[in-house]
DNA sequence: ACTGGTCATCGTAATTTAACGATACCATGT
DNA sequence: ACATGGTATCGTTAAATTACGATGACCAGT
């Protein structure tokens, strides 16, 4: 008997640990409206949804790639990962020299159930 | 037969004309990413999150009851609505003195699809 | 130990945002 | 015509955001 998962196109091989279990917080209630705000302003800017689609359409986590990629300095890109990072919709981890960025599908899920729940 | 829509809870009754027209816009390329930005800034703030939740919880679109539910100052909670109506995920018609405030379902479906093609 | 490449942080300047009070606007009722 | 109540706009101030170059920290090679 082979898995379902087998018939989805891959779970596109995150970063970190498992990222996928089921999320029981709330959609409503105390603290979520900022909580959605802090989520929702760290879309807010074109820079990091560039980033974000980068992280999505590379399955491979890139890093410093995203500068040449994008045309700002390295230490702004830095601080919009910084952003990113903070906001629980990406993730990093030091591979070397260099930081292998990816998505947090856990963040990005919490996202979609907020904004669904308005 | 019927139609299938009488089994959701009913459209909700908007306050403009008719708003739930297929939206054929694309979800990916240029522009795209800094009108998803626009969108995601303005729900970036607790009170514009807390202004969509009200407008989403009364059916019926009030107007300066918002002002009475959040603690801030009128002018703020107009240009707090400023925003969302310059996003497209609010409308206001003026009723009389008053105006009256309702969600736009195009806006908040346009963000949903924008925030699902992350 | 030194060097080179990668990334984060610091310090700074320009711009934007958020909040308020005061004021202007506008439709309605007296 | 005039006052009234509900909104929007203006002007201002404080704080946050954005962007950059420079600097610092860190790991891999030589």
């Amino acid at each position: 008997m082979t898995s379902p998962l087998r018939f989805l196109p891959t779970p596109v091989s995150v970063c970190g640990p498992a990222d996928d279990e089921p999320d029981l917080r709330p959609a409503e209630g105390a603290g979520v409206d900022e909580e959605l705000a802090l989520l929702a302003k760290a879309v807010g800017h074109p820079a990091r949804v560039k980033i974000l689609r980068l992280l999505a359409r590379r399955n491979t986590c890139i890093c410093g790639d995203i500068v040449d990629e994008i045309p700002l300095a390295q230490s702004t890109i830095s601080q919009h990962l910084k952003v990113l990072k903070k906001a629980g919709l990406v993730q990093g981890t030091i591979s070397g020299p260099r930081v292998r960025y990816c998505l947090r599908p856990r963040g990005l899920r919490r996202l979609r159930a907020l904004i669904g729940g308005l």
